[in-house]
DNA sequence: AACAGTACAGCAAGCGCTTTCTATACAGAG
DNA sequence: CTCTGTATAGAAAGCGCTTGCTGTACTGTT
C-alpha cells in the first residue's frame, strides 16, 4: 500500500542505505546515483516517513511553541515571526520544521501538559512566549520540566517572559516594568495625578511588572498611590470595559486609565466614550503593546510599542541555534514609548 | 541515558507489552498490575517516545491547520477554535493531539510544502483554512495532495474554503458571495450609488466570491459598475489606506468604500479621515468579517460577521471524526450583516 | 472431578528508517 | 606491477514501541 524506502531503493538498483543517503545529503553519493534515486522518489511519489526517521535518528523536525491564545495578535505576531525564522518552507534554513502551537489558555496545567507532549515528541526546540504564572508549585514544575527538556538536548528559549533559573533556559524578557515607568510617567508629565490603573490577573509576571512600573512612576513623582485606583482583570477588551465602569464609580473624577494592555485600553475607550467622557480632553488612555490595531482607534493610542515580531524572530533564531543567545542566556528587550492622540492634558480641575 | 518501555517494565516486574497496554489503556490489565506500572512509570519520569509510538502503531497524534497568516486574527480565530476541539490539553477528547499550524503566507507552494511535510508525520488529520488560490496548476497539485491525504487515512476538512471536488476532503465554505451582496445591497438601498471597491488579491477565491457578489448587489439595483471603481490590494491595513487614496484620485465624489475585510476598511477610514472625509456624513464604510476590533473603530464598522470560531470548532470536530460531515461534504457557513456606525445616507449629491 | 470459558500477561515479530562498519573498485604512488 | 588511499555502495544492527498470537491460571458448569 504505501511505498517505503525499501521500493524506492528496489526500483533505483540501490540499497536502502543509499536511498536514506541521498535523501538527507550527508553522505557522498555519485551523481548518477543520486539521479537515479531521485527519479525513482518522484516516480513512486515517495514520501518519507517522519515517526520512523524521528525514531532511528532520534531526532525531530517539531519546534513547539506554547501561547496564551493564539487568537491574540500579541501571540499571533510572536508565533508569526517564530515561525518564519525555523525554517519551514521558504524559511531561510535548510531543513524544514514545523511549528506545534499550542495554546495554553494561561493555564498552567495545559502548560505542562503540552510540555510533556512536546517532550514525547522530541522537539528540537521549544518556544515559550508570554508571562509566566507565578505560583510557586507550578513555578517549580515548569522549571523541571524545562531543565529536563533541556537535559534532553531540546533548546528551550523564553519570549517575552522572564527568565527561569537553572533550567538552561535562554530568555529574551520584555521590560515591561520601564515601560510602564515611561508610559505613567509621561501621563505624570502632562499633568496627571488620578490615574486608574487596570491590571492583568493577578498571579501574572507580566501584570506584576507593569503594574510595579507603574507604581514607580508614581512614586518617583510623589504622586499618591490610592489602591482603590487599581483594578484587576484580564487581558481582553471586556475586562478593560468593566473595569473602567468600576473605576469611574470609585473615583469619577479620574483624569486618565492606564491599561494593562491595548486590548483593554480599547474596552476602555468604549466605557468612557458610552459615559459621555471624551478622549482625552476629559480622560486619557493608555494601552500597551501596540499592536496593529492601536493607530485605528480613534484618537490612536498612547501605547508601549513591544518589538513582538523582532524579538520572536530572534527567539526562532536562537531555537535553531542560528543566533548566539545573548551573554548570560539572558537579554531584555525593551519596548518604545509612542504618544499618541488618547493621551493629553488633563482637564483643568 | 533516556528511559525506555522496557525500563519501566523491568522495574514494574512485567513485560514490555503490559507496560504499553497501560499506558495506551486499550486492553485489560488487572488493576494491580496496572497500579505497579504506573508507579513505576512515576518513579522513573519516564515520557513515551512518540515516533516510536507512531511508527509501531502507525498512527500519530498530529494535527495539521494551514493558515494564510497567523498573525491576523481572522485565522488566528479559526486555528484556536480547531485547537481547542482537536482535543489538546483540556479539550473534550481523551487522546492529547498537537496541532500543527503552518504559515503559508498564502503561498501556493508553501501550502503543498507543508501538505508534503504533514504527510511525512502521517498527520492524523488537516484542516486548511482561508481562500484557495486558482490557479490551475496549483489548485491541480493541490487537489492531488489533498487526495492522497485521504487515501492514506488522513481526515482532511476545508474550512473557510471552498469544496475541492474528487479529493474526499470535507468543505465548510463562507457565503462570502451572499454576504457581499448584502452588504453592498445595504449600502446600496442608504442610496449610495457611487461606491469604491477594495478588493483583495486577484487570485484568490474569496476575493472573487466577494467581488462577484458587490456586483451582484449593483446589477440588481441597476447601478452601473465603472471597473475603475474596483482597485485590488491586498488584506491589510494598508492596501486599504493606498486604495482608498487612488479611489479617492479617480473619482473625489464616491460616497462609499466597500473594503475587501475589516483590516482593509480600517485603512480605508485612516485615509479618509486624512482626506478630511468624515465617516459616515461624506464617506461610508463597509468591511468584512466582523473582527474583535471592528466594533472599536470609530465610528464602529458596518460589516459581514463571519462565524469564525463556530466554523472552526465544526471544522475542528470534523477532522477528529467527533461530529458527522455535512451531507455530501459540503457545507456553506453563512455570515449577517451588521449595520454600524460607519454606513449611513450619502451626502446629497 | 473433568472441562470449557475467561482474564491476564508474555513472546516475538515487526513498523520504516539511520548509521556504523565493512567491502569493492579504481587511481595514483613507488 | 603491487601497495595504499580515496570514493562510493551495501549489510545489518538497531531505534522504542505495538500487537497478534500464545500461554497460564483461575472461575464456574455439569
Amino acid at each position: 500500500m504505501t511505498v517505503t524506502l525499501a521500493d524506492v531503493a528496489a526500483r533505483a538498483q540501490v540499497s536502502p542505505a543509499t536511498v536514506s543517503r541521498v535523501l538527507n545529503g550527508n553522505y557522498p553519493v555519485a551523481a548518477s546515483t543520486r539521479e537515479r534515486v531521485l527519479k525513482a522518489v518522484d516516480e513512486l511519489d515517495y514520501v518519507l516517513n517522519g515517526p520512523a526517521s524521528a525514531l532511528a535518528a532520534a531526532t525531530s523536525d517539531l519546534v513547539g511553541i506554547l501561547v496564551n491564545d493564539i487568537a491574540d495578535p500579541f501571540f499571533g505576531i510572536m508565533a508569526s515571526a517564530i515561525q518564519s525564522e525555523i525554517g519551514g518552507p521558504g524559511g531561510r534554513a535548510g531543513g524544514e520544521r514545523l511549528a506545534v502551537v499550542c495554546n495554553t489558555g494561561g493555564s498552567p496545567d495545559r502548560e505542562l501538559t503540552y510540555l510533556t507532549l512536546l517532550q514525547r515528541q522530541r522537539a528540537a526546540a521549544v518556544v515559550l512566549t508570554g508571562g509566566a504564572v507565578e505560583e510557586a508549585p507550578h513555578a517549580a514544575a515548569v522549571s523541571a520540566k524545562l531543565r529536563k527538556l533541556a537535559d534532553a538536548g531540546t533548546r528551550v528559549v523564553l519570549c517575552g517572559r522572564p527568565p527561569a533559573p537553572d533550567t538552561g533556559a535562554i530568555a529574551l524578557a520584555f521590560d515591561n516594568r520601564g515601560g510602564a515607568r515611561q508610559l505613567t510617567g509621561h501621563l505624570i508629565g502632562l499633568g496627571h495625578r488620578r490615574l486608574g490603573y487596570i491590571a492583568g490577573p493577578a498571579e501574572r509576571t507580566t501584570t506584576r511588572h507593569r503594574l510595579e512600573g507603574h507604581r514607580e512612576a508614581l512614586a518617583a513623582a510623589g504622586v499618591e498611590d490610592d489602591p482603590r485606583r487599581t483594578v484587576y482583570g484580564h487581558y481582553d477588551r471586556r475586562s478593560g470595559y468593566e473595569a473602567t465602569l468600576e473605576l469611574l464609580r470609585r473615583d469619577p473624577d479620574l483624569t486618565a486609565v492606564v491599561a494593562a494592555n491595548d486590548s483593554v485600553a480599547l474596552g476602555a475607550c468604549a466605557a468612557l466614550r458610552e459615559s459621555g467622557l471624551r478622549i482625552p480632553q476629559d480622560v486619557s488612555v493608555a494601552g500597551f503593546d501596540d499592536l496593529p490595531f492601536s493607530i485605528d482607534a480613534v484618537p490612536s493610542l498612547t501605547t508601549v510599542r513591544l518589538p513582538l515580531a523582532e524579538a520572536g524572530a530572534r527567539a526562532g533564531r536562537i531555537a535553531m541555534g542560528r543566533e548566539e543567545p545573548p551573554p548570560g542566556g539572558i537579554a531584555t528587550v525593551r519596548g518604545e514609548l509612542m504618544v499618541r492622540g488618547s493621551s493629553g492634558v488633563p482637564r483643568s480641575s
